[in-house]
DNA sequence: CCTAAGCTTCCTGCTGACCGGAAGGTCAAT
DNA sequence: ATTGACCTTCCGGTCAGCAGGAAGCTTAGG
């Protein structure tokens, strides 16, 4: 199988496949006396998979962490459940930075709507901004990192 | 006040400075017959309030729009509490599709734990990451887009 | 034989917010 | 005059995930 026919089979434009291969994603693939690539068609199965976690969303390198990590032949699924548990806990940790962004926002707004913010003194003056840089450091304060 | 005065004096590093000339974020200074850049201290100000903006949450275009906008020589407050109401909706946004993808980690990595998931059939197959992407392909249903 | 499609490598660029460094000019003090 | 700190511009690189295109080869079909 060439490069064209594994993308029409994956789906994945052949740029893709190649810069897959390039990263680690896929192995080096034999070639043709030609030069072209040459596929099994085990790849598409690899490429499906590939499809498969970037739908479950993860990142191209965390799908090569998955891919090269088993001694064996084939994928450490225990390694991949690893690697879900990990990207949860950076997924919520996101979600609450996200949460304190949304926080901090709603009261600006609010503040601003009830007409509790002071008057503008100068030009390269905003109590809007300044009211919102308050409530979100204050929320950050206590938040492990980023 | 040449720019290394600006940047102690602001606490940016002077690539920095020059970064958000280079942006729009700042207007060009003057210069010494040296070339040497020369601010005037209204620029501190400026500075600080882009220093506001960003613990408020905001991106350098984001801050930018705001400084530009205004036909006056300051800042549009209300243009800046317009931007922040988007910034709201977006933010809300990405919170939905983290949770989505949270709930979606978290159910895979509980069917493991119950050993609900079937055994690896192959290489290349992982009933951990099949899962994953099913429990996330079925929460986007219907999400307003990325 | 000719053409069109398909393949190869390599290079560029995109978003975001810078950082590091090279090569060279300037300024202040000794 | 010389040092050393400061300034200038420009170039490259970072992380992700490709996309577009140029220049040139191969292959399949009529």
């Amino acid at each position: 199988m060439r490069i064209g026919q594994l993308a029409r089979a994956s789906g994945f434009p052949a740029k893709t496949i190649r810069y897959y291969e390039e990263v680690g994603l896929l192995p080096e693939p034999s070639r043709e006396a030609s030069g072209y690539r040459s596929y099994e068609s085990s790849q598409l199965r690899r490429l499906e998979l590939i499809r498969l976690a970037k739908t479950a969303g993860l990142s191209l390198s965390e799908i090569a962490d998955i891919l090269g990590a088993g001694t064996g032949p084939g994928v450490d699924c225990d390694h991949a459940v690893a690697l879900l548990t990990e990207k949860l806990a950076r997924v919520r940790l996101q979600i609450t930075e996200l949460q304190q962004l949304e926080a901090a926002l709603e009261h600006t707004i609010q503040a601003h709507s009830r007409h509790e913010l002071p008057a503008s003194v100068s030009p390269d003056d905003c109590p809007v901004i300044e009211r919102a840089a308050q409530e979100r450091a204050r929320a950050m304060e206590g938040v492990p990192s980023e």
